[in-house]
DNA sequence: TTGAAAGCGTTACCAC
DNA sequence: GTGGTAACGCTTTCAA
């Protein structure tokens, strides 16, 4: 039992596949209400469903577009998922996820099917579009954005918050509360975009306020999860066991930082205050609640999908978005009682 | 300047296009090797891709399939997309996501588009695939499974957890644990999957143990959210202050009572021992981290993705798989001390 | 208002 | 080995 195509609908309502055609598109008139009436019931009859294959084929467009993660599990990937889901969902398109486990080859690999698949658009996330990119995204000639990062690819807009502010502003938060030994909890020095920024708005908080600022109080991490900030606080807390406040450059680690706190007999934030950063919903879920920087991450899905469509629809190609941050109180930061 | 086709290349290389088809499939000799090369470098040289919409209509092979979550972001979702995506991207295939936000008109819609994609199979998630859905299961003709849920429609293989035993075994590891006033933080008692008999493994234990069951040591919640947890909590504690212990049948519910049952003064676990059901990676970031029931999620998904491609590449059906579970034990779960 | 037919980019069968 | 061509399911002129 073969699937239903047009042709059977065409023979089974008695007219051409060109009328059956004209009906399923709704193309204004080249057909009586009579014959459409006839032609929508035989298909709902025979239970007919298009083919969108065949259809992309003809019109190219697939409505479909793809997106690529370094890490698709984790809350940080499913909320700008969330909202990039719900704006494609809105121009009756789909996405489709790769996971490219920040693997270049893995990236190109899944840049080649999309290209393949005709998709109409791209957003890559959280890694930097490298030049290594360029050929292929010039060759793919749609629209991409990316997604809380930046683009070393002329012409290919980014939405991100402005890091190297928001943890100068973070850092800040904690100096305005009375703290003057500070230390973070950053990712990699190399990460050129959550790594290295965050690191100089520290510093430069520090700085101004002419505090202390060793590379020791910087406690490097490769990663920005859980599982990566235990060893890093460690490390920071025999350097500096007079630090009571720390800025971790992410919710996990900033979860993972009350978690070694405690284990170090440290109380949050009665011994140690901590600011997180992204403002997940581990944020309100942590015990304290964390305190972060806050980026609205499904609200840069939503926007990032925005522009994309923008380009898609009209051709316009959108400029750069550097979304607001705020810093949301909760209670892991306490001044410093002296 | 339009994208290259396989006529492009056949032009530029002298070669019909045919050949070029050949040589594109690897399809055993009909070719030299000479020509091989020639038609090879040639497509690099023009930027040549091979157009999938075009080879899909043929071959009648999409290597895409779909995925339906109720709610997409989440570690639950996240995690078992991890696992889904991973075998598909080990077939060579992409994956659509849906977010049907649980409402069957959404679903349908979904499943309806998903059709028309001619994706090669689907995967429902964390909601029962209702008879609703059946006509529409039916027509699609491609093998489904249902994941972390059960199905209504014949034919349709799920793999979950034993939720009822692994709520037992939960429940009992606290009684095993000397407690004897115990409490649930449960999921609405009308879903049929996480809800009823999760709730009824809880009785069970309960009941077995001969110790005090009644219907308001349950607090029913309408999601497994953490926002959901909070009320529930204080309807618990209002009407069982001798509760010392708590089974929460998500994580995010677990956390939510850690946070609770600190407003209400009592420490977990020296106060009031929780135990979770998931383990996601929530679990371990706690402060303390929860004991819990664990379903392995991404392992979950990793299977259902297995059997799917099972009946995608041979036709054969997989019976339904419960996959096992067992228990955490981590910090939040302390022998009662009399 | 309707139908015939030419594609859309590929694959696969059949000749040569 | 290689090329011509029908077909995949559909859209869209162009005629009627």
């Amino acid at each position: 039992m073969r699937k239903k195509t047009i042709k059977d609908v065409a023979k089974e309502a008695n007219v051409s596949i060109a009328t059956v055609s004209r009906i399923l598109n709704q193309t204004s008139k080249g057909y009586s209400e009579k014959t459409k009436k006839h032609v929508l019931e035989t298909m709902e009859k025979m239970g007919y469903s298009p083919n969108a294959v065949a259809r992309s084929l003809i019109s190219r467009q697939t409505r479909t577009i793809g997106v690529l993660f370094p890490e698709i599990s984790g809350m940080v990937s499913s909320e700008m998922l969330h909202g990039i889901e719900a704006v494609a969902n809105t121009f009756g398109h789909s996405v489709i996820v790769c996971n490219t486990n920040s693997d270049q080859a893995k990236t190109l690999k899944y840049l080649r099917i999309l290209e393949e698949k005709q998709v109409e658009g791209v957003i890559f996330t959280s890694k930097v579009l490298t030049k290594e990119y360029e050929k292929m995204v010039r060759q793919m000639n749609v629209p991409f954005v990316v997604l809380a990062s930046e683009s070393e690819v002329e012409d290919v807009p980014h939405v991100k918050v402005d890091d190297e502010l928001a943890s100068y502003e973070a850092t800040k938060f904690l100096i305005e509360h009375g703290h003057k030994h500070i230390g973070m909890l950053s990712g990699n020095g190399d990460d050129p975009i959550a790594g290295k920024p965050r690191i100089d708005g520290f510093k430069r908080a520090l700085k101004e306020a002419k505090l202390p600022c060793r590379d020791t109080q910087i406690a490097q991490n490769n990663g920005f999860y859980f599982e990566n900030g235990h060893l890093a606080f460690s490390k920071l807390m025999a350097s500096h066991p007079e630090t009571t406040a720390v800025f971790a450059s992410s919710d996990e680690l900033a979860m993972s930082a009350v978690s070694a706190a405690l284990e170090y007999g440290k109380r949050v934030p009665d011994d140690l205050s901590i600011i997180g950063y992204d403002n997940t919903k581990l944020a309100k879920m942590a015990v304290p609640k964390l305190t972060v920087v806050s980026q609205e991450l499904e609200s840069l899905g939503r926007k990032a999908a925005e522009m994309l469509y923008r380009e898609i629809h009209t051709g316009e190609r959108s400029p750069s978005l550097t979304a607001q941050h705020n810093i949301v109180k909760r209670d892991s930061v306490k001044p410093l009682s002296s």
